[in-house]
DNA sequence: CCACTTTACTTAACGACGTTAAATTGTCAA
DNA sequence: TTGACAATTTAACGTCGTTAAGTAAAGTGG
């Protein structure tokens, strides 16, 4: 399998690599060839296992995206899934240097199945919520999570912001609020 | 003034013909020389009036804010003004074509002065919010609205949402809810 | 009216980028 | 041992943002 290195490369060890240098050098920083030379091989190695940059881009989207939704199993109602569903994508884009820009520019949805959504809707179901309300509400508190992200991720401007408010926890704010409307409107 | 072309360019006619650029081709096809080429002019020649296309980008960014907050003045409450601003960044943004993802990409914040938050809150504090609750509020509603308009714009999943529910209904419902949330808490 | 500066553009070019084609080398099955 | 296949290399193409240097028109002071 592997050729005259020791070791060589698998999309994982691309996904990772990317994610490093993602933080190291920022979203502009991330080049076929940047990448390829932290993994110790020429650029065009790099599309033999992945289609082309886009394709690298949804990877590390689609990753964002299904960490952010690790450990929803054990909320007990819809509040505090919604709100967990927010506080996590909110929290992988905080480890991660321009993440959430890279959400805008990447498109994490390659292949649209349709049990994915019943899939995706399927939890806050279970607390009450009929389908369509369940993909809206967490369409919403995606929304607000990763449009909050891209405002923070501006140097600038979270500098300048932060100076008069607590970015954190007027996030949690606005991240309460919106879910407490969603959940009495849904269930009522 | 001109020079041996009867017309000659201003960071004006630079910033209509971006957008006019913007809606024909999309985000990855605003190159400096295609705009340059809508404009009759060589690519260099765009150098003269801006300074890079973080510039240019930056000046599309802020142009887009001045349009969402256009006839702000009449609303009578702080509810109404706070839709009004979510409500008007988005047909802004429905206008152009990946205008959302250009906002997260660009950085609007050029030059963070120190009054121009006090004029930013003013309005809301006029309705009775303290100066951060009004900077929060904001931020809270335009997070909300850009971050909608980036899954709006990603065109495999508003196809793939659209058939289940009605996103433009669905963010004036996660709109209300948010803005009414925010007013009772920081009127309370 | 004429030198001179300034304004606004041109042509030419550089280095970096994503990507493809073709050649090359290692690994494994028959 | 040979041939197929997997995974990489080298070389190259076209495009991008950007800079340098040149140049023509317009303004300006004498």
């Amino acid at each position: 399998m592997a050729r005259q290195r020791d070791i060589s490369i698998d999309r994982d060890s691309i996904l990772r690599a990317a994610f490093a240098l993602l933080d190291d050098v920022g979203l502009d920083g991330i080049t076929m060839r940047a990448l390829a030379a932290r993994l110790s091989v020429q650029a065009p190695a790099l599309y033999w296992h992945v289609r082309d940059k886009a394709d690298l881009t949804s990877m590390m989207a689609l990753d964002i995206y299904a960490r952010a939704r690790s450990g929803q199993a054990e909320c007990r109602d819809a509040r505090a899934w919604l709100e967990h569903l927010g506080r996590g994508l909110a929290q992988v884009l905080r480890q991660h240097r321009d993440s959430a820009r890279l959400l805008a520019v990447a498109s994490p949805l390659a292949r649209p199945e349709a049990d994915a959504a019943r899939e995706m809707a399927e939890p806050l179901c279970a607390f009450g919520f009929g389908a369509s309300d369940a993909l809206e509400a967490q369409a919403a508190v995606l929304s607000l999570t990763l449009g909050w992200a891209i405002y923070h991720e501006n140097a600038a401007m979270a500098a300048y912001l932060s100076g008069m408010f607590d970015l954190e926890a007027s996030f949690a704010k606005g991240l309460r609020l919106l879910v407490d409307g969603l959940v009495t409107e849904a269930v009522a």
